[in-house]
RNA sequence: GCCGCCUUCGUCUAGUGGUUUAGGACAUCUCGUUCUCAACGAGAAGAUUCGCGGGUUCGAAUCCCGCAGGCGGCACCA
């Protein structure tokens, strides 16, 4: 424990320090993202420190899982921390030094008053129009009385003693804000001399850790003249504050569950880039002042500036996330792009991975890049550089990795299932119909091998189509044909990628249909 | 109920007293390309003129005051 805070000794005055202190209560909010983001931001721009500090102070409801999902989503999308990780849970000896020297210096005390006391304190408070605050029951117990209770295990917390000021700080991105800590009351510093409770440890953690800028979102605004008085009783020096505007959902409140996914988890499982997400949470709430939009975490560091940074909340627009990934994905590689997309159809069962010895590692997720795979429903295998091709004729078609499965399901499977009237393009008949299925088999049927690419087939097959007039007449009947969706890449890459036997064969059971 | 914060196109925003008949992006619509979808290119519409009312000023989205609305907080959660 000493170790840690020698080291802080070691800081230089002026330095820059931000921190990210997230509760392990539950998977990490894209909200919070934004939080850990502009806080990594304004610490590297200023070539300051940025760290990560769990507040697990609640014994109940942090979880494992949760820190790990946090550690892991903040790592994914790109933002790593400075010095280890901290964990208020490993610092209850720095929270119990400064709750016996407030205890001491009569700044707090015990309290014996039950939940429900309170509760109907302040309901009885609330229904009289006064500010819910507590009566101070217990703030002028003799110390006698104290030690009694205490000694019959009575079930006590501890109190600040609030004292009654108005109280003026300077927010960063809200100018001058003004408090009046007298409508506060004596808030809850902590259960017991182990168990800080909120308030209490950010104050004294922003302090040990010498955190010289606090910034966290606009929820916690009303909590900050409280932590400033704390501030004060201890002796500590104030940090600087910015409080950033809320991310609201489609209907303008708090983005919560109800709005849809909300834990930066969810949005990598449907197949969003991180690029994206960054771009993305950048800008609700922050913008360069200029028009270009599109900033990796590189440039936003460059360009962020907290003068920027909005007051008013931003409604979460997921059509320009969309987009913002589509961008994204087309900026891909094509080996990356198919490295990212693979995962998602062997999750789907479409395809499985064939590994050349057992001991290849599945690494991540079970899932590692392989050079082979086999298509589950027809059993052949299938190279990494087919896969490719398969996904470069819809990248620029892809909003969401995970869309790669709806979009290219029709490369793993035999038969397709579609209705017949699919094949049909404007007013053909059946007949029309046949007849240009069974133009198309003898056409591609004379077509070699060696001959069976893109180009070559189109320029075989559009000149038929000009023989026709009314080219949709050959193409759209073919390009159904194959793949079974009124919506796709066109017929020519796809026969290409499908191979002669394949295409020949779907336009058969085409025609199958319409007998 | 009490306290606080916020308020420019549907959404994210530019704008800090005159260069603004308020600019850009997403979304929407139209056209072009095209068998389809997407991408791409061109264009349109979109703020009853900047929540409302008052003031300061020759002049206000921009400064001041009031109001309204929205949101957040008021836990032995963070």
């Amino acid at each position: 424990m000493m170790g840690i805070i020698e080291k802080f000794k070691f800081i230089k005055p002026g330095e820059v320090r931000t921190r990210f202190a997230p509760s392990p209560t539950g998977f990490l909010h894209i909200g919070s993202a934004r939080t850990a983001l502009f806080n990594y931001l304004f610490a590297k721009k200023n070539k300051g420190s940025f760290i990560l500090r769990i507040e697990d102070t609640d014994k109940e409801r942090s979880k494992p899982e949760f820190e790990q999902d946090i550690i892991e989503n903040l790592k994914w999308i790109g933002i790593e921390w400075d010095e280890d990780l901290y964990k208020q849970s490993e610092r209850e000896d720095i929270y119990t030094k400064y709750l016996k020297k407030l205890l001491e210096k009569d700044t707090a005390y015990y309290c014996f008053c039950s939940e429900e006391e309170l509760e109907d304190q302040k309901q009885e408070q609330m229904s009289r129009g006064l500010p819910a605050r507590y009566n101070q029951k217990c703030a002028q117990l003799s110390a006698e009385e104290v030690k009694k209770n205490l000694d019959a295990e009575k079930k006590a917390v501890m109190r600040f003693r609030t004292p009654a000021q108005k109280i003026v700080f300077n927010d960063l991105v809200r100018g001058k804000v003004e408090f009046d800590s007298s409508l506060m009351g004596d808030v809850v510093i902590a259960k017991d001399l182990t168990t800080p409770l909120y308030n209490f440890a950010v104050v004294v953690d922003d302090f040990e850790m010498k955190i010289s800028h606090v910034i966290r979102g606009e929820d916690l605004l009303p909590n900050t003249p409280i932590q400033i008085l704390l501030q004060k009783a201890l002796g500590f020096s104030q940090p600087e504050y910015a409080h950033l505007p809320l991310i609201l959902g489609s209907d303008k409140s708090k983005l919560s569950k109800r709005h849809g996914a909300v834990s930066v988890a969810e949005y990598k499982k449907q197949g969003y880039l991180s690029e994206t997400i960054i771009n993305f949470l950048a800008f609700l709430g922050w913008n360069p002042g200029t028009e270009r939009e599109i900033f990796s975490l590189a440039s936003l560091i460059k360009e962020f500036s907290m003068e920027r940074v909005q007051k008013g909340a931003a409604v979460f627009n997921i059509k320009r996330l969309d987009f913002l990934n589509g961008f994204y994905i087309r900026q891909k590689s094509p080996d990356k792009l198919t490295e990212l997309c693979i995962p998602y159809l062997v999750q789907e069962g479409l395809l499985e991975p064939v590994f050349k010895t057992e001991s290849y590692p599945p690494a991540y997720g079970g899932m590692s890049i392989s050079q082979k795979y086999r298509v589950v429903e027809t059993k052949e295998e299938v190279s990494f550089d087919y896969l490719k091709k398969v996904v470069a004729i819809y990248q620029e078609r892809l909003k969401k990795l995970s869309e790669i499965i709806e979009l290219t399901d029709l490369f793993f499977k035999d038969k397709l299932h579609y209705d017949k009237k699919l094949l049909k393009w404007k007013d053909m008949s059946d007949e029309e119909i046949k007849n240009v299925l069974d133009k198309l088999t003898e056409v591609l049927s004379e077509i070699k091998d060696a001959d069976w690419r893109k180009k070559n087939l189109e320029n075989i097959l559009m000149l038929e189509a000009e023989k026709i007039g009314d080219r949709g007449k050959i193409l759209w009947p073919l390009r159904t044909a194959l793949t079974g969706k009124k919506a796709s890449a066109g017929p020519f890459e796809i026969a290409e990628i499908l191979g002669k036997g394949k295409t020949l064969k779907r336009i058969k059971q085409a025609g199958g249909l319409i007998e």
